[in-house]
RNA sequence: CUGCCCGUAGCACAGCUGGAUAAUGCAUCAGACUCCGACUCUGAAGAUCGAGGGUUCGAAUCCCCCCGGGCAGGCCA
């Protein structure tokens, strides 16, 4: 357990203890203590901790706030607690703060911890399945997808850090009729390089990829596919496009350092015969009807809005069933405790009805759980790009990182929590300087490894400090930084609860920012040998904290830029 | 029509299990290097928290209603 969380734990119970005393020695009536919390205040001049328990016993006590907080002052006993002393104030917080030791023991907590400080084992034993991007295989990723894709390997790597069993998932949709629709515009495409007056059908994909796939196609086939069976053609054309599709998505993922640990296709669920056992146990359990030659799934009676078909007329699936066949497959067939699904938000009408086939399954559909996604707007020269995905010219992922950074793209796609639209400013995101949040985080990171290396040179070697030491830090900027440094542990935990890996990204531009501000305040490099020793030890922290979050987000932290 | 999400300074956004002066960045204005990297820092100005009502000692936060924006509601995916 961190320093933090441990001083916050030490509080509760002199807390409690003091009241019990209080209450032992007449001072406060014999009743039960409210829940209360302890919290950091807002404005940190009031102190290090506040405990609103006087003010949440008011009336069990029927006393006023403010009365209750004396009493529990006055049996109060902070010895071993981390913390030195207790006002009151306002309308009765109890105020507390940190003693010399506190600041102490996060540096040695953060020295003793290294790559690991920040890590909990809160989900131990526990095993997730992030399931994230699952682009179409049909044609090139947009920015849609890259968004996604920094937010569900950071929100993997987050889980991961606060003690979770991860495995990150790519579904590929490569079944049903969005294929037959690849096989179409494929067709289409590869036609019209030897007929006249083929036209494209206007839902088909009218992206340049099409016409590539098509052309290298008869290059290397030639005419071969024109006077065959249309199934025949289809198929040939699919065969050779789909899995040359598929390698483009891995390697431009692996290229925006997104590893799988499974790529599932569709098509299995098809094949094994998933999809079909999905009907029916929901047929024979009696939770779907025919009406109009269709197969309809009970989904109001699972607290869906309304029901849906689960077969079509024609005899084929619609797509919600491979998709119920897939989670089934994921929390029964592979036992996984936790499913989460990164989507746009555009698919938020369809998470319920997937929850209800769930339960209906009898699968505790809480297990599923979906991180929606709000659209990205690109700004450009201050205004938005148009976007266009039917005329096959959204951006492309690719072409995004050609544009801009890694770097850049996986730290401004998690500046943002999930379900807020999301401007990607992409001036911001190339600029190399101080505006550019990465880079000023980076560049916090690249000076500590200055001073640090300037160090050596002088020849002043980094040593252990001693508690005397590190009582020598008590500049405001120090004591700030120290106190945000201690709270990573905190933040994973929370960013892993709350599925929100961005509070992650505003953590660390805190603590750059905090660093930058001491560092202009106190030079680490002075008279006093100690005190020398004492800030490097801060800055060797700094850099543990900034380096590990890079690293969570596979962010590069540079040593010098 | 129904459901979900959103509305906080000029812009982009935190805060939302109710708490003490609504945080941060950009932009604006004024400052700081003969000194560990100025890709930095200090200061100023800027907000009737979309409107109204309610609950409460206390509401940006919870409830209701309204306005505005986005998305969804196919035998499409």
């Amino acid at each position: 357990m961190s320093t933090a969380n441990q001083t916050v734990n030490n509080l509760r119970k002199a807390i409690v203890r003091a009241i019990e005393q209080a209450q032992a020695a007449g001072a406060l009536p014999a009743a039960e203590i409210p829940d209360f919390v302890i919290e950091i205040p807002a404005d940190r001049s009031h102190g290090d901790l506040a405990a609103n328990v006087a003010m949440v016993s008011a009336r069990a006590f029927h006393a006023a706030p403010r009365k209750i907080a004396e009493a529990i002052q006055q049996h109060l006993m902070l010895e071993g607690t981390n913390l030195s002393r207790c006002e009151i104030a306002g309308p009765g917080f109890m105020n507390f703060f940190y003693d010399a030791g506190f600041y102490a023991a996060v540096l040695k907590e953060i020295k003793a911890a290294g790559e690991q400080y920040g890590q909990s084992d809160y989900g131990a034993g526990k095993r997730v399945l992030v399931e994230f991007v699952s682009a179409n295989p049909t044609g090139p990723m947009h920015v849609g997808n890259a968004r996604g894709g920094a937010l569900g390997d950071s929100l993997a790597a987050v889980l991961q850090a606060a003690g979770y069993h991860v495995d990150r998932e790519f579904y590929i949709n490569d079944a049903g009729n969005q294929i037959e629709k690849f096989a179409t515009s494929l067709e289409v495409r590869y036609l019209q390089l030897f007929q006249e007056g083929i036209e494209m059908p206007e839902d088909a994909y009218h992206g340049q990829d099409i016409i590539d796939h098509a052309k290298n196609f008869a290059d290397k086939c030639g005419d071969k596919y024109v006077n065959v069976r249309p199934e025949a053609r289809r198929e040939a054309l699919v065969n050779y496009a789909l899995p040359l599709n598929i390698e483009g998505l891995k390697r431009d993922l692996l290229k925006y350092r997104i590893q799988y640990d499974r790529w599932f296709r569709e098509s299995t669920l098809h094949e094994s015969g998933a999809v079909a056992d999905i009907v029916r146990q929901l047929t024979e359990k009696g939770h779907t009807y025919e009406q109009d030659g269709a197969v309809w799934f009970r989904a109001s009676a699972f607290g869906a809005d309304k029901d849906f078909v689960l077969v079509r007329s024609n005899g084929l699936p619609t797509y919600v069933v491979p998709d119920i066949a897939y989670h089934y497959d994921k929390l029964v067939t592979r036992g996984y405790d936790k499913a989460i699904d990164v989507l746009g938000a555009d698919h938020h009408g369809y998470v319920p009805r997937l929850k209800a086939a769930l339960t209906a399954l009898g699968v505790d559909a809480s297990r599923l759980d979906v991180v929606l996604m709000q659209m990205v707007f690109l700004v450009k020269d201050g205004e938005r790009v148009k976007l266009s995905k039917r005329s096959g010219k959204a951006i492309t992922l690719v072409t995004l990182l050609d544009e801009i950074p890694i770097d850049a793209a996986r730290f401004f796609f998690n500046l943002r929590e999930a379900n807020s639209p999301f401007e990607f400013d992409l001036d911001l995101a190339i600029d190399k300087s101080s505006q550019n949040p990465v880079y000023y985080v980076q560049y916090a990171h690249a000076r500590i490894c200055n001073i640090l290396r300037n160090m050596m040179e002088e020849g002043i070697a980094v040593r252990d400090c001693t508690d005397e030491d590190y009582a020598l830090l008590t500049a405001p900027e120090e004591i700030e930084l120290i106190h945000k440094l201690s709270l990573m542990g905190d933040e994973v935990l929370m960013a892993a609860k709350e599925y929100d890996p961005s509070r992650l990204t505003r953590y660390v531009y805190d603590v750059a920012n905090l660093f930058h501000k001491f560092y202009n305040a106190c030079r680490v490099m002075n008279d006093d040998p100690s005190l020398t020793q004492a800030r490097l030890a801060l800055c060797q922290a700094v850099k543990t904290v900034i380096g590990n979050i890079l690293t969570m987000f596979k962010i590069t932290a540079p040593e010098s830029m």
